[in-house]
Parts: structure tokens; sequence; C-alpha cells
DNA sequence: GTGAAAGCGCTAACAC
DNA sequence: GTGTTAGCGCTTTCAC
């Protein structure tokens, strides 16, 4: 009953160029103008309408611009776990770069669930983002098909993606670092070096795997499928793997684990008592915090340069870049900190 | 044949519901009615109408949506840095909860500058965000006052509002922690404690301080400024504060670092040559991935939690709950790992 | 220089 | 059940 539709005084909600125009008692447009600093606009009728915007508080609303000028100066990130060193590390990046294009982001985690990706990637999609960065969790990314058609820019970020759409993607020299790492061990003198790795659905772990075993092969060495251990990190299947390769009749004298979270979790399965045997030597890939104060081996990539790069050239197909979809590659580099340098105790 | 009624094949951005109706034969907002699963329409026709949609590759817009609506179900969250993992565990958790309540999340990294802080939610409150958590890098939130006027809702996550707007609040228990950390190291026989923490112009580290003070008072103890050093962390900087605090004619057993990255950035000035010496007891502030496996004592507080409640908070004002400003406070935990039971040495 | 009118794609309030 | 008509707050013509 005390429902007012039309007051202004008493206005729900916030101010509009309306509003602002009547207060100064100008058009619309001629707001528009001044808030946008389009150039044509009288200095005092400018000062009336900046007097007016003070007065009552305004602030453009952007999305009504953005429904109207069709981009909404925003992307979406979705990445495994924020909470995760490794991308959060290339979050930050991905932000800076999009701050410095006028760009928000939207970040979602889809927590290695293909389905929680789709929708994150989808409700992005929904907002109209104008493009996506995407570290794909699911192998199927059909879905996106219509949305890349539609016109929102995508990049996929650590890894390609699976059955779908062929878009632009930086992912690191998987393989190679591996490799790497691996022939760091058997320079050393090792021959058994087991191999820790998440889930071999993932391609990253996959890639390593493979660069594993080119260096066994350049080495002449076969590969024994014993010493492999593939499955999502964590500390009590850290444990278990390691009990299991320490009671082989011929075990490992070194360890290459395939990523951070993996090593973190085998160097704690290995300060457990039950653990406790002949040193081992370790590589592990991916760097962390604190690695040099453990004296860890690695072999590092570098996060937020991906998320850099990935950025950027998101941003670039953004102002219009057209050519076939990329696909970048980043360097790796072993850092050696004392881990990966135990020699093969004769 | 070019022109094929149902797909348009010249069209500029995507379908709208527009065409969706033309193509099923319906009105527009019958496939509003179905797009939002609202009651009272023909199963027949709805049958039409998401075929239609099939067809189209529609995707409601949520932009467009929104504006009608007066909600975007988006929140902004300002931090300092994704990169550090206090903050990048803290985001994961308002990012569960929103995603929860149906809701994205703008995510920004101030890096402890005001102004960027500023600049962030000001842009998110351009979008008309739902709401805002906010770890406030500036000290005056005088800015957010229109914007809260206007109905945004503002939580505040790990340190409270400058001068400005009086709203909701979460933090830890800073002073308390500091102080239970700090009688643990006088427990083992400590009398000398240095103090290192970041700025005084950040509240937790100011707090503390305070909380390390009150313990050397109750323990009868002099406060003595050549024991404390507060700066933004860094290696240089822990290097030349242990220098010059070994130097001292009466040089500290004991260190209490003030939050995570200042623990890291000393542990890694101890292990420098320069500052080798007898060894000296520490307890840290804030817990670390790794600390485990250094066996480093800390004050652990849950960054995932403070997230959550924080969140939580927001969305309970975002559903309606009035009442004045909370101010919560999360407690810390002692967890003991080894280098803050280092006892003096008679 | 300034302004009126027509939408952007959707939902709310009513027709029928 | 379904359709029609207004807007949400802004930008884009284009007229003055």
């Amino acid at each position: 009953m005390r429902d007012d539709p039309d007051v202004p005084e008493t206005r729900r909600g916030r101010p509009t160029m309306n509003d602002v125009a009547a207060a100064a008692g100008v058009a619309l447009k001629t707001v528009s103008r001044v808030v946008n600093n389009e150039p044509g606009v009288n200095a005092t009728t400018a000062e009336r309408v900046h007097a007016a915007i003070e007065r009552l508080g305004y602030r453009r609303n952007d999305g009504a611009r953005t429904l109207r000028r069709g981009r909404t100066a925003s992307i979406g990130l979705v990445i495994e776990d924020v909470a995760d060193p490794f991308y959060s590390g290339l979050s930050r990046a991905v932000e800076d770069v999009a701050l410095d294009e006028g760009c928000l982001v939207f970040t979602g985690s889809s927590g290695e669930d293909a389905s929680r990706e789709r929708e994150l990637v989808l409700a992005f999609c929904a907002r109209r983002v104008d493009g996506l960065i995407i570290v794909p969790a699911g192998t199927d990314h059909d879905y996106l098909t219509p949305e890349i058609d539609a016109g929102i820019a995508a990049v996929f970020a650590d890894r390609p993606p699976g059955a779908g759409p062929d878009a632009d993607t930086v992912v690191c020299d998987n393989a190679g670092g591996a490799r790497v790492g691996t022939e760091h061990l058997l320079a050393h003198g090792h021959r058994r070096i087991a191999f820790l790795a998440d889930s071999p659905s993932i391609f990253t772990a996959t890639e390593r795997l493979r660069g594993y075993r080119e260096a066994l092969a350049s080495a002449g060495l076969p590969y024994d499928e014993e010493l492999v251990a593939m499955a999502p990190p964590g500390r009590a299947r850290a444990l278990a793997d390691l009990e299991r390769l320490f009671r082989l009749a011929d075990p490992p004298t070194a360890l290459f684990t395939g990523n951070g979270r993996t090593t973190v979790a085998t160097l704690r399965a290995l300060a457990a008592p039950i653990t406790h045997g002949p040193p081992v030597a370790v590589v592990g890939f991916d760097d962390f915090e604190l690695a040099d104060l453990l004296g860890i081996t690695v072999v590092a990539q570098d996060p937020a340069r991906l998320g850099r790069v990935a950025a950027e050239l998101l941003f670039r197909r953004l102002a219009g870049e057209s050519g076939p979809p990329q696909r970048l590659e980043l360097p790796t580099r072993l850092v050696v900190r004392g881990s990966g340098e135990l020699p093969l105790r004769g």
C-alpha cells in the first residue's frame, strides 16, 4: 500500500544516465558523451554533467553498455585448482595481462572434473566473455564448438583440447623435460629409475612418461612397467607405491616424479619411517616453493610465463589476428640442487 | 536455398530468443518460459522450442537477463595476490561457495596497492556484481560508501577496512596466535626472541606484534625494539635483518616470523653461509607447504575456512539477512614440528 | 554542440 | 497455455 513505483527521490537502485541527464538539465546522449570522454562537448556543459554525476554518485552500468556494444571486456579462466601453486601462478599472470587490456577475469576451478569444466565454461559463455583460457580437465570439447563458432576466442593452456575444436594451445615441453630429467639420473649412474606421476588420462603425465621412455631407450635400457606408477597424487598412494617399489627384487635407486604434487607427496612418503632404506636420488618435474631449501633437483617450467603467453595469444586473437590455430611449446629448465645428483652406490 | 529461415547464415553474433521463437513458430515469451524452466508450457510446444534451441545453438545471454532482473549472480573477489598460497587457498573456498550459490567470481589481485584495489573494486561495481569480498590493501575505503549504499554487499577478509564504511569483517585471531607462538618459545627458555614481520602498515603484522608484546609483558620481559624488524618480505631484507640481529651484543636465540612469506624468506636466509652461527629456534605465523618436512613449528590459520566463512557471510547478506555489521574472528592453532622446541642452550 | 529515437536480448506484467 | 507490450541502462544512428 505504501508502494510508490515512480518516486525519484526514493529511488531504489542506482542513478542512471537518465537521472544524471535530468539533474544536469541535458539530454541523455550528452551524459553518455561525457561519461565516455567523447569529444564535442562544451566544457561548461561537461562541467555541469560532472557535477551531477558526483552529486548523485553515478557509476556507469557496464552490463548495459556491454549489451549494446557486443563486447564484455571480460574473459573466463578455467583451471584445475587455484589453490595449486602451479595454477595460481598461471592465474596471476593471466590477470595481469587482462588488466592491462582493460579486461576482467572470471576464474573457476574445475577440480579435474570434466563436467564441472564444461559447466564453468558454458556459464562464462552465457555471460558472453570475449575469450576463454582453459586448462582442460575433460577430453571432449565438442561442447565448445558452437561457442567458438559464435565468436568466443579460446586458448588452451597446459594441455591441448580433446576431441572438438582445434584451438590455440600453449603447453610446455613435457616429453623433452622428462627426458632431460631422466637422462640426468642416468648420467649419475642410475639404471633402475622409477617413474611416479599422475593418471595416464592426464596429457602432461603421458607426455612425461614418453620422455622418460625415450631417455631409457636412448641409453639402451629396457622399459620396466614395474617401475612405473601413475595415479592421482596423494600421501597414501605415494606410500603404497614406494613400499611396493622398494620391495622389488631389483628396486629403483632413483625416482623421477612427474609433477609438483607427486613430488611433494613422494618426499613426504620418503620421510616416513616405513619407507626408510638406502637413500634414493630424486628428480621432479615442476619446481615448487622450498625445493631449494630441501635440495630437490627439478625440471622447472614457468607457470607465470605459460599464463602470460596464453593470455597474450588470446588478446591477439581478440584484436583480430587470424590464421590457423597455433600450438606453442615452452621450454623447461633443469635446476640442479642435490637430490638428483646422488650417485649410484657401487 | 540461400535463405534458410531456420539457420540465418549471415547473422552477426549469436541467435537470440527471437530467432528461436521464429524458428519454433512461437512467441518470444514462450521461448523464455522454456529456457527458464517456467511451468505452464505445453509439452509438445516445449519440445519444438528445445529442438529449435538445439538446431540454432542458442544459449541465453545472461548479460541481458541480468540487466532486466537486477541481479548479476556474480561477485568480485579482491585479494593481495592469487599466486600467494594463502590467498589462493582463500580464493578456492570463495569460488566453491559461490558456485554452490550459482554465482560466478571475478578475481583480481591488488598487489598490496591501494589504488589498484580501488580500481578493481570499482570495475567490479561497474559490472554490478552482487557482492564483494575484499582483502583490503588500502586504508581508506570511503570510495566504497556509494556502492554499499547502492546495495552492493561487501565483506572484508583477513583485514578490517580502513576509514569508510563499516562492513562485515572476517579475520583470524592475529594477536592471540602471535601470543601463543611467542609463549611457546618462552616456555622453551628463550628470553631474546626476535620478531620479523611485514610492514607495520599491514593490519595483521601490527596485530601480531601486539600479541608478541603481550606475551613478553606477561612473562615480565622487556620489549626491545632492536629485536623487531618489520618490512615487506624478501630474501635480501631477511638476510640483512638476520645479520644485524646476530651481531647484537645480546643476540636473539629464537625468531618469531610474522607471516608465511617472511618465514620462508627467513628460512632461506638462515640457510645462507653468511648467517651461520648457533642455531636459533623458529616459530612462524601461517602454515605453509612442506613446513612439515622442514620441521617448522607454526601458528596455523586456515585460509580456506577464512574464504568460506567470508563467502557464507556474504551470501547470507545477499539472501536478505540484516543486522549490524559482523566482525568474526577465526581461531589459530599451534602446530609443533621441532623448530620451535629447540631449547635455549645453557 | 546537442538531442530524439531506435534498439542490444532479455524478463515482468499483463493481456487473451 | 500463450502472446503482447514495456522496459532494464546503455550506445548508435542521424537529425537539428
